[in-house]
DNA sequence: TACAAATATATTGTGCACAATTTAATTTTG
DNA sequence: CAAAATTAAATTGTGCACAATATATTTGTA
C-alpha cells in the first residue's frame, strides 16, 4: 500500500490550519492591547462595517453558528461594545448594535491592518495573490453542489 | 481616518481561518468513521511516518503545546491507539508509540487523501501551488528575526 | 384558522488552542 | 558538588468551534 499521500507534507490541510493559527497568533498581541479575542475582532470588522446586523447575518458573513455567537456576543455585550436585543418585529431574531464604546474601538484598531502587515514577512502582492486565492477557494465551496 | 484597511474582505486573516475550518470540516465526515478528531488525525499522520516521537517532538512538527497535546494524547490512548511511556533515560520525556491497532488504522486511512481531493474543488495543480505558498509562508516564519 | 413545517436563537456537551503556572528532572555553573 | 537555570510535561482556566438538541416564534398550508 502507498502510504506517500499520508505524508503530513503531502497534505493540504496542515499548513492551512497552521498558517491560521500563526497568523491570529500574530494578532493576538495587538488584540490584547484591545483586550480582543480574534474572533471576536472578526465580529467588530462586520459591525464596523453595518452597525447593526441580526445574529443570523452574522453566523453567515464569517460561517459561524450560534452555539459559537451566542457566548461571545454576551462577552461582546459584557464589556459594553455591543447591546444584543431581540427584535420586536420578529421575536426570533436578536439583533446586535454597537455601542458608542464599540464605535469608538474602531480607532484604536484602525492601525492594526499596517501592524499586521508589518510583521508578515511577505510583500503586498504576495498578500493579496494569497488572500484571493483563498477567497476564491471559499467561494468555489459556498455553492451547493 | 481611513478604515478601508479595516474591511472583513480586505484581511488576509479571515479567508485564512474561513479556509481551515472549511477544509477541517471537509475530513470530519471521513475521520468520523476514524473515530477521530482532525488535531487526532494529524498525530497519527506524525506516528505513522515515525512510530514513536515525545511530546516535545510531535509538539514542534504540529506547533502545538502539551496543553494541547497531554489531553489530546490521552484520549488517543483511552482509545488504544498510542502508549504514552514516560523515558527510562529522561524521566521528564514521555514517549508515544504506535500499538498495534493505531498501525492498522493507516490503512483505513489510507483512502483519505483521495477522497478529500475529490471534495475539493480545485485542480491538482491549484492544490499543490496553494500548499507550496502556505508552506513559504510557514517556513518564512518559522525562523526567528 | 388550526397545525405542521420552517426559522432564529439558545443550551449542552466535547474537544481543541493557548496563556500561565506548576512539578519534576536534568544540565549548567559558581 | 550544590545552587541556579533550563527543560519536558502536566495542570488550570478561558474562549472558541461545532454537533445535537431545545425553545420559541413565524410562516405556509390544508
Amino acid at each position: 500500500m502507498n502510504m506517500e499521500q499520508l505524508k503530513l507534507d503531502q497534505q493540504l490541510c496542515f499548513p492551512l490550519y497552521a498558517a491560521s493559527r500563526l497568523v491570529t497568533g500574530l494578532y493576538r498581541p495587538l488584540l490584547e492591547e484591545l483586550s480582543l479575542t480574534y474572533p471576536q475582532y472578526l465580529v467588530l470588522l462586520v459591525l464596523w462595517e453595518k452597525e447593526s446586523v441580526t445574529v443570523k447575518e452574522l453566523g453567515e458573513q464569517l460561517w459561524l453558528d450560534s452555539g459559537t455567537l451566542t457566548p461571545l456576543l454576551k462577552r461582546l455585550q459584557e464589556k459594553a461594545l455591543v447591546t444584543r436585543i431581540r427584535s420586536s418585529h420578529d421575536e426570533r431574531v436578536v439583533n446586535i448594535t454597537l455601542t458608542e464604546a464599540g464605535k469608538a474601538l474602531q480607532e484604536q484598531a484602525a492601525s492594526i491592518p499596517d501592524q499586521m502587515f508589518s510583521c508578515l514577512r511577505l510583500e503586498r502582492e504576495q498578500v493579496t495573490q494569497l488572500r484571493e486565492q483563498l477567497q476564491q477557494f471559499l467561494v468555489q465551496h459556498t455553492q451547493v453542489s
